[in-house]
DNA sequence: GCAAAAGTGTTTTGCGTACACCCATGC
DNA sequence: GCATGGGTGTACGCAAAACACTTTTGC
C-alpha cells in the first residue's frame, strides 16, 4: 500500500498493546456418514483440565493466514483430505471458554466422505464418533456442534450440501438416511422421493446396488448445478 | 481454576507469539427505520486511506471482554440505547481487509427505534444513512451490511425481530412498508395481513393514528411470546 | 415362499399468491 | 365530492403430509 498511514499496525499496537493478546482459532466439526449415522471427527484433548475428553479439531490461526485458509489448513492437515466443503458457522468468544486464556474461536463445519480418507486416520488419537451418542465435549465444543447440527439443519432442503458426505453413486435410501440422521426423525419414503426428485440434484446412473440382501435400489449421482 | 495447566497462557504466549499480532475488532451494522426506508448508522472513517468514506461502528475487543459484550459497548457508547436487540452475524478474516494490519471482525446487527436516540447524535460524525443509497463503505464494510441484510430478510418472516425497529405502537402500513424496505419489494396488502396476523406477533391497542390525511389506521403493539 | 426393501399414486389440507371492491377520514 | 389509504374475501395452484399395495431380489 503506497499511503501513509494515520495509524500504522505498529501505532496500533502500541495504543493497544492489551488487545494482543487475544488469541484467534478455528474449531472445525468434521461430519461424515457411515453405517445410517451421522459422525463426526474428534480428537483426545491434550489438556489436563479436558483429560479423557473428547474435543474438536483446531488451531490457532496465524498472523499471515486467512481465516478460511486456517480452517482449511487444519482440515487437510488432520485428514489429508483435500477439496472438501467448508463453512463458517460461528464465532465463540466467552470469556472463559478457554482454560488456557483469552482464545476467541471461529467455528467451521465440513462435510467429507468417510470412506475416501480412511487410511489416513490409522495411528493417532482421532476418532469417528457417532453424533447422536454424544453427551459432552472438552471446552465449549458441544455448544458449538449443536450451532453447526442446526445451521446444517437449516440448509440441507435447500442447498445440496449433503452429497458431499456421500460416495461418488449412492442409493435414495442411502440418501434418506443420511437425511433423518441429520434432521434427527424419519420421514415418509414416497414423500422424500417426491420432493427431493423435485428438486432436480440426482441423476440417474443406469446401475444398481450390488450384494444387498433385498431388491437392490438404483444409483444416483449428484448433478452438478448448470445455473451458473 | 485450581488444577495446573499442560499449556499456560504464557507458555501458548511464548510458543506461538506471532499468534498475538491478529488484533480483533468488532463491527455493528446498526439499523433503524425513519420516513419509510431502512437505514444504517454510519460513522466518517478516520483512516486517511478511507477519507471521506463512511464505515460501520466498531472498535477492537478487550482482552477481559465477551464478543457479545464488545458490541454491546459499541453500540452503548455510541447511541445511549440500552437494550437493543442485538445479533452475531459473521467473523470476516481477509489478511488485507484493515489497511493498519491484521484486523479480524465478528459482525453484528442491531434494530433500534430511531425516535428512541434521537438527541445523541447531535455532535458527532454519525449519521444515519438510507441503506438503499449506499454505493460503498470503508474497508470491507459493504461486505458486511449486505451479509447481515441477508441474515435480516433470512428472518423477519420466522422471527419476530423486526418490531425493535419501530416505535410500541405502529399501524400495519408502517410494519408494511418495514418488511418492503428489508426485502427490497413490494408485496400484496391483503396477503401480507393475513400471513402477519397468522404468526399471532400482533396484539390490537384500541386505538387509531392521529394527524393521518385519510382514514387513521388501528395501532398495534407487539406481543410478548408467551413460549419462553 | 419368505424376508426385506424398492418402487409407485391419490387424497387431503394448508399456505402462498393473485386479484377488486367498499369504507372512513381529511381536506 | 374527491383523494388517500384502511379494511376485507375468494379462487387457484402448489407443496406437504398421510397413507398401502405390488414388485424384485437374496436366501
Amino acid at each position: 500500500m503506497a499511503t501513509a498511514l494515520q495509524k500504522t499496525i505498529r501505532a496500533l499496537r502500541a495504543e493497544n498493546s492489551e488487545f494482543f493478546q487475544i488469541a484467534l482459532s478455528v474449531d472445525c466439526v468434521i461430519l461424515g456418514f457411515e453405517d445410517n449415522e451421522l459422525k463426526v471427527l474428534l480428537i483426545k484433548s491434550d489438556l489436563e483440565e479436558y483429560e479423557g475428553q473428547w474435543s474438536l479439531l483446531g488451531d490457532l490461526v496465524r498472523v499471515d493466514e486467512d481465516l478460511d485458509e486456517a480452517s482449511y489448513r487444519v482440515l487437510v492437515d488432520r485428514t489429508g483430505l483435500e477439496n472438501v466443503y467448508l463453512e463458517q458457522v460461528y464465532t465463540f468468544g466467552q470469556l472463559n471458554r478457554h482454560p488456557a486464556g483469552r482464545v476467541v474461536t471461529t467455528a467451521y463445519f465440513s462435510l467429507v466422505n468417510i470412506r475416501d480418507h480412511e487410511l489416513q486416520l490409522s495411528n493417532n488419537e482421532l476418532h469417528w464418533h457417532s453424533v447422536k451418542d454424544i453427551q459432552s465435549l472438552a471446552f465449549d465444543h458441544l455448544q458449538i456442534l449443536n450451532k453447526c447440527l442446526a445451521q446444517l439443519r437449516e440448509k440441507i432442503y435447500e442447498h445440496p450440501v449433503v452429497f458431499n458426505l456421500l460416495p461418488e453413486k449412492f442409493s435414495l435410501r442411502e440418501l434418506q438416511s443420511l437425511f433423518e440422521s441429520i434432521m434427527g426423525q424419519k420421514v415418509d419414503r414416497r414423500n422424500f422421493r417426491k420432493k427431493i426428485f423435485l428438486m432436480k440434484w440426482l441423476e440417474d446412473v443406469n446401475e444398481l446396488e450390488q450384494d444387498v440382501p433385498h431388491r437392490p435400489g438404483k444409483l444416483y449421482r449428484f448433478k452438478e448445478e448448470e445455473q451458473h
